[in-house]
DNA sequence: CGTAATTATCAGGAAACCTGTTGGTCGCAG
DNA sequence: CTGCGACCAACAGGTTTCCTGATAATTACG
């Protein structure tokens, strides 16, 4: 893991990288994961099921569908990794009173300990990657990066 | 597809979203890729697979090794990838005259035919992720997130 | 020369995606 | 209150993307 993108872009000064930026935040999300997984590997779960993981610590009592939602995803592929991460302990899921046909999810102690386990881990990989930023800078950055997820969120037509 | 992130993140003002920046980028990569496969979906490949051409398009003769380190996967990952696309008509390969053991990938006309018509999609496409972003903006962002993508690719400890 | 590194490739498998379908639940308009 | 549409979960079945591990050919180097 944690391949080095020696042949990298940039470097060739040539004209026009086309879809420059676009491809830049995949080759960032493409490094940053690929870190994320090889501190991950031993806690046995991947970078995505630790980010479905965060996303309940923050936002508790979720159903499957708003999570796959949150995720880009459709609920089907959102339920092969619900059910993974259930099998494994790491959530548990109760039908919601108010509406029964609702799944909560939950984390478990368990999940909670496995996140917490990897936060120092974690804080220092984003360490890592705003390493070359002012702090000014960084507070740029995540307003630009927000700004282009409501750009692209907002539904279009419809 | 397009799933609109309504539960999204953000609007909970509490206290720390954690990985913000790290999540903030997969988020955005999420919406963008999502996107592209909407748009490509016709054309029979996916947002992986038209990444990997345009990479192609923009240097030329390309082993799948010099491919996967670009793409921080492995060499067998993409040698799917390769494969698919060979099928496919898009690429074609052919031994490295100075080094016999490589085979060096070229785009076939079909696969610049392919990449061509749907460049005014993706510029469009960018085009409305960068919408809230001035100019200066959009410079400042591609600068900060290179620098990220350096940070993550530089070698560690090793 | 012989060992290590690189490239491709095969086998096998897990994870992450998808479409399509079904059944239960809820909201609401008729 | 009945029926229709929206929503949620789940099952079946499939593809793509990724992985580990192993093998073979070629090249680089001590």
């Amino acid at each position: 893991m944690v391949r080095t993108a020696e042949d990298s872009v940039g470097s060739t000064g040539v004209a026009a990288a086309r879809p420059s930026l676009l491809y830049v935040v995949k080759q960032v999300e493409l490094a940053a994961r690929s870190h994320m997984d090889e501190v991950l590997k031993p806690a046995g779960i991947t970078a995505l099921q630790y980010t479905a993981l965060t996303v309940l610590r923050r936002r508790d009592g979720l159903s499957s569908a708003q999570l796959a939602r949150n995720s880009f995803v459709t609920a089907q592929s959102m339920a092969d990794m619900i059910t993974a991460l259930e099998r494994r302990g790491l959530i548990t899921r109760r039908r919601d009173p108010e509406n029964r046909r609702a799944m909560l999810i939950s984390l478990t102690d368990e999940g909670r300990e496995l996140l917490a386990a990897h936060d120092a881990a974690m804080d220092a990989l984003e360490e890592r990657m705003l390493s070359g930023l002012t702090a000014r800078q960084r507070r740029d950055l995540e307003s630009y990066l927000n700004r282009c997820r409501t750009a692209l969120s907002d539904v279009p037509p419809h």
